[in-house]
DNA sequence: TAGATATGCTTAAACGTTTAAGCAGCAGTG
DNA sequence: CACTGCTGCTTAAACGTTTAAGCATATCTA
């Protein structure tokens, strides 16, 4: 018993058709008569033929999928990344296989480098902070933040940044803690000089760097928020979410009331964000969009590189290098105490 | 100028010899003197080579992708299975093609048939609760619990609950509340009941659903662990961690102290569960373990396969069903307080 | 020394698709 | 009626690889 997928040859010599036909039908090609190809697409269907992509990759070049790199798929940030892209892309007829740069400086231009090799039709990446994108023939976009060179779209994150800063200036804070992880990441660096950048004179401002900290005191340590809060820093504003879930239940630990005698704000609007008390005060960045944006770019770059045939591929350009962010203000933000403790 | 990629014919002219020898050299099959060989393999190389994956897919048959569908790659659950499954993809050959159920239950079965459709020669799959996994030609391996039918491998979470169980009983807890999210999940009900089978009759045990309480007061709504504190139950053990960390926030919002006068435990060791303030008692899955069994019966399956040409693939199984988990004690989980406030 | 066997390579076919080119038949044109 | 042009289909080549089969030449065996 053969019930092995039926390639083209056989719908054809099933309908008495040439095979070439057959193709012009199922891709609405070629010249042939409309009842003709009516007729093929609904035996095909029937017989549930599935064309092969490893033959249609090898005539046309093209494999229909596209690498998306990650520095660290592990970190909550990513994940939402990966959904949208995939969401996208599968839209666009196109797959997404996946390669993880596992925050390793040489794995990434590896992992570019396997997806090359794999055939992809295309790579987004999100690259690990501070590193270069090697140029290929293979088009790349690149989302990170709007100042990267060959940046292909990004959330606006130095608006966000100020945007959080208007909220808090709104509130009433006058000591404010920015707090980072690692000063050697872009997005970290623009979302922390958009906060600043809102931030008057009569404020003051301090900026923290996690990796620093537990440099000295080891991984996980205390990051002494409540010495800042004795000091009369009101706003504890974070980079990130899983920071800001940091110095939340710091201080929440430490006996000190959120929203009531401090605040403090994320960025990236995690799952769990609204669902901790308070929920959290954050960021969101329009991940849809940045997808739809990149992808589209990719694509687009895709079809334009088959017309010029030179070796590496130019910069991915999309038509909106940068998305508005939106503030979600929750419960973990609140007017500055009148008195300090 | 032409820099394209060379392929095999242009590398076996460039040497003077057949496509066949150069394919031989390459892949150590054929007979073929070994100065050859090494000097086939050095200008190739040289002049950059790379195998074509069509053509070899078109040839073989086998395209080394792998399918992953994962029901949503925004739950935080899931990225560390991805990040592994990826790992040990990668270092088999393979190439890992991600698709989304999106949580959606026709989505998961379309998922799968686009994976087959791509030419993936494998697929392993997470399942969203309660559904069926279809049959197809291409082998599946499922990691959910070990009584899913057709489960491959998957983490031991009934003792991963008889762990915390163990765990809350030493530390002199004797009313304790058991906090699932769907009582739908195979994986969650599993973690409840190893829970449960290890605590005595001496102890009061009752168990929430979150679902449940949202169906009634909304999206996000609170828990009322203060309450059940009231009512003397002086552990909470979550059956996620992000469960966890809505019920250690939620206890500390109403100046509950942890772990002095309630003990909160997770499951699943996120990333962020060793930050928080207090650290969290958590479960954690060998996931490097379960994914390198889950590929090695994949590929197995995958390489049988081609002996016997059956339509539907058996159930791919693995030398090792189970997977033992650790429970990771942190600071959340600290002795029964002695009196009820 | 004849025959068998091993060695080192080549020839050629096959995988399933797309697509340029070709070829009848037929309608319209001058 | 010869010529052109369109329509609807077929023929055949090509993409790049793997691999079975073939074929000399060299080595061993009796």
């Amino acid at each position: 018993m053969k019930a092995a997928r039926p390639n083209l040859s056989e719908l054809a010599r099933h309908l008495g058709v040439s095979i070439a036909t057959a193709s012009n039908a199922l891709s609405g090609k070629g010249r042939l008569s409309p009842e003709l190809a009516q007729r093929i697409r609904e035996t095909a269907n029937q017989m549930g033929y599935v064309p092969s992509q490893a033959g249609r990759a090898l005539r046309t070049g093209r494999s229909g999928v596209l690498g998306l790199v990650l520095p660290d798929i592990g970190n909550p940030l990513y994940p939402e990344i990966a959904q949208e892209i995939e969401r996208v892309a599968t839209g666009a007829g196109y797959g997404v296989l996946i390669a993880n740069s596992r925050d390793d400086i040489s794995a990434q231009d590896k992992a570019i480098f396997q997806l090359v090799e794999r055939g992809v039709d295309g790579i987004v990446i999100v690259p690990r902070r501070g590193t270069k994108v090697p140029e290929t023939r293979c088009p790349i976009a690149i989302i990170d933040t709007p100042k990267t060179p060959r940046n292909t779209v990004s959330g606006d994150h130095f608006d966000g940044g100020a945007q959080v800063a208007r909220h808090l200036t709104a509130l009433g804070h006058t000591r404010i803690l920015l707090i980072g992880d690692d000063p050697s990441s872009n997005v970290q660096n623009t979302r922390i000089n958009g906060m600043r950048s809102e931030l008057s004179d009569a404020q003051t401002v301090e900026t923290i760097w996690i990796v620093e900290i537990e440099a000295k005191h080891g991984k996980g340590c205390a990051l002494d928020l409540a010495a800042w809060r004795a000091r009369g820093f009101t706003a504890f504003a974070c980079v990130s979410d899983p920071h800001a879930l940091r110095a939340l239940t710091e201080l929440q630990s430490a006996g000190i009331a959120i929203p009531a005698e401090a605040t403090v704000t994320g960025f990236d609007n995690l799952q769990w964000s609204s669902f901790i008390s308070p929920p959290l005060t954050t960021v969101k960045m329009n991940m849809p969009e940045i997808a739809r944006l990149a992808i589209d770019a990719l694509v687009t770059a895709i079809k334009d590189r088959d017309a010029s045939d030179d070796t590496p591929s130019p910069p991915v350009t999309a038509r909106k290098a940068s998305v508005p962010m939106e503030l979600v203000i929750r419960r973990s933000s609140g007017p500055a105490p009148e008195a300090q403790p």
